[in-house]
DNA sequence: TACTCCATTGTTATTTTATAACATCACGCG
DNA sequence: CGCGTGATGTTATAAAATAACAATGGAGTA
């Protein structure tokens, strides 16, 4: 099983070895992780939560980064699509990825209760989306799967 | 199979169809399926495809109904709630639902060439959400399910 | 060194999407 | 009738995202 996210865990050690990750990743296919670049991925590693552009673009603008929304939003556009960080669509929101480097089809697991959100990886081809693709002959380039519900931790709570 | 979007079909008919079903289960369920949001359902249901909030608008301006964005976007948050339409969250838009009644989990295919749009029925316990979230203890409520790429009919026009 | 190219960053302005807050209307019911 | 309630309408604003262009700065080179 390899989604985090519900589970206590050494913290500091997620985020030094994300970004290790992603710099060793970097350095191996050539791709500029700039200051900017790399100082969104460390926010997003350090909150360890769904951050919103304008969260983002908020700590940016404290530490005397560029302020305006397209700073954040290039920023973004890097990281996702090389797969360093992802877009919750329902929450207008990103995160950082939890396997960089692997081969991802994301799966989010987002708690209504607390706002935490876990990343699985799915295997598009099978799943429901692969299945009706198949049959209907389509191309997946791209997905988006997400589950709203309540995590585990907040189930225990809801019942205590 | 039960999805639909790419294939020519009866289109008078699957309106119709659509409509009826919806207000069968309206009156069945005592909701109130007032002119507005029947109205809003019919465009929906002509199209046949994704629409964004505020092209609905324009549609309703030009009906002479409300032209203010709360005007459409209540009668989508009704339509949405009872599953009579859904939202692609993906492309910031809403389409009819294609299986009303049913106990829906929905899984969209988006054609990023034609922007045609298909709905497929999940099985939410199988495929990798259900997977996931049974490995972590997660509850889930609702999901978003979407994939982006090219339908069958735009890799023909590819090829050609 | 001086120059040019190009990716990145920065800024202004605007567009697109969505909601808060409150006024009005119409119908069911005591 | 008068009241409560759900639906509609309107004003205003918030939140999310992008277009367009200016400025910077390093890599490579004449």
């Amino acid at each position: 099983m390899d989604t985090i996210g519900f589970d206590s865990h050494d913290h500091s050690a997620c985020r030094s070895g994300g970004l290790q990750a992603v710099e060793d990743q970097c350095a191996a296919q050539g791709l500029n992780l700039t200051p900017v670049r790399r100082r969104v991925l460390e926010i997003l590693l350090e909150e360890h939560r769904a951050l919103g552009a304008y969260e983002i673009l908020d700590r940016l603008r404290e530490e005397g980064r560029g302020s305006q929304p397209p700073v954040a939003y290039r920023a973004l556009e890097f990281l996702t699509a090389h797969g360093f960080a992802h877009k919750i669509e329902r929450l207008n929101a990103f995160t950082a990825c939890t396997h960089p480097g692997e081969n991802h089809a994301p799966v989010f697991l987002i708690c209504r209760v607390c706002n935490s959100v876990a990343e699985g990886m799915a295997e598009t081809a099978k799943g429901n989306l692969g299945r009706v693709a198949a049959e209907t002959g389509f191309k997946i380039e791209r997905t988006v799967t997400e589950a709203e519900g309540i995590c585990p931790n907040c189930q225990q709570k809801d019942a205590a």
